[in-house]
DNA sequence: TTCCGATTTGACCAATCGGTCAAAAGAACG
DNA sequence: CGTTCTTTTGACCGATTGGTCAAATCGGAA
């Protein structure tokens, strides 16, 4: 086991006052806005604290700078981002318990947009804030969820697929409908994607895992 | 049919002798591997400057501004994007077509990552650019390629699939390789993920596919 | 009401940004 | 050699960037 990234340690169990947590929260939430359209380099503190309704001042005090924010935000993402991969049951049966995966990855791509875009926008770029934790905690699940699906093919459960390169399926083909959204809308004529696309992933893993 | 997008014509057939075609083509390179690592608002004319061995006022000479490199590689990469598209034949075997369609588009994630990535940042950042040819060329592009693949099932020699989004499933995992590359090579150890996404890809679309 | 810590702000700063310009340095050709 | 055109450069510009700071304002407890 890998030993949790320091950055992704809370600094301290701070004694917040819920004034506090409130615009913490509030400047989390724009600058998950700002981050996820421009990425690191391209966000200002300016555009974050307008979209926050504070002044740039302002928003400093609550985070001590610009790198402070994102981290915080990368912080709280890889949670939301690595439960569903947990949530997954070695007791259940194989094909649906992936396919509940899918479903709830894609989900999250259609309510989580920004969320799924902040992360595409650090790894396009390199991941050089978010790598320790990709070493670390992501290949750890990945590797543990691995074992699970060789036990379910050599079981016959599961139709022989390499588990890694079946959960890169998953993430791409579920976050692209998040990442990719304008050029999913440009070629689909702004009509809503999901319906479509829950009906063709579900046909396509069933396809690919069914013995 | 929609009309070519006004930013993807070359402005004038310029009259350029071989050295300034040498140099410009030297800026790109240097462009492209900027702002692929770093998206059109994270590059800077300096690093641009320095990749291509130049000075800033040298390279503003060259090109009269960093939207005009952005714009020039958006230009030259469209045309390779687009062109394996192109070259399916409908008058193929339809599931060797598409299976042909994913290995050429694989190759590409594999040997031209910095376009693949150059390509994402732009979308997932909202493609402010390149909208116009999204809902231009490609859109075209892909209502005449439904109309084929509609063809293919209806004749039964292909399994029946939503073509528009069989070809998102085509781009997502393709690309993940090359944009996703640092999270791809982190789950797998730093092996080349390539010769298992190539196997991985070949079954997961033959089952898809095949009636 | 007074007091005190928490919050908010305008003014400001050095660094970096994209871009300009005039002048210097090369190249080509007679 | 001199001339003319192309290429290269250092110095510079205004705007924007992330961040600081002292002073003002707020809000609640006594």
């Amino acid at each position: 086991m890998t030993e949790k990234s320091a950055f992704l340690q809370e600094g301290d169990t701070a004694p917040q006052t819920r004034i506090q947590r409130a615009k913490r929260q509030q400047i989390l939430e724009a600058g998950l806005t700002v981050f996820s359209e421009a990425g690191f380099r391209g966000a200002t503190l300016d555009r974050i604290a307008s979209e926050a309704g504070l002044s740039k001042p302002n928003l400093l005090y609550y985070y001590p700078s610009k790198e402070a924010i994102y981290e915080a935000l990368l912080r709280d993402l890889l949670e939301t981002w690595l439960d569903p991969l947990q949530a997954i049951d070695s007791n259940g049966e194989p094909v649906e318990e992936i396919l509940a995966y899918v479903r709830r990855k894609l989900q999250m791509s259609r309510d989580f947009p920004r969320e799924s875009r902040l992360f595409a926008n650090e790894i396009v770029q390199g991941a050089p804030r978010i790598m320790p934790a990709l070493e670390g905690e992501l290949r750890d699940l990945v590797d543990t969820l691995a074992t699970v699906i060789k036990g379910w093919i050599a079981a016959g459960r599961l139709a022989p697929v390499d588990p890694r390169h079946l959960l890169f399926s998953v993430w791409s083909l579920t976050q692209h409908y998040a990442d990719f959204d304008v050029q999913v809308r440009a070629v689909l004529n702004d009509d809503d994607p999901f319906p479509g696309a829950e009906t063709h992933l579900d046909l396509l893993f069933r396809r690919l895992l069914t013995p």
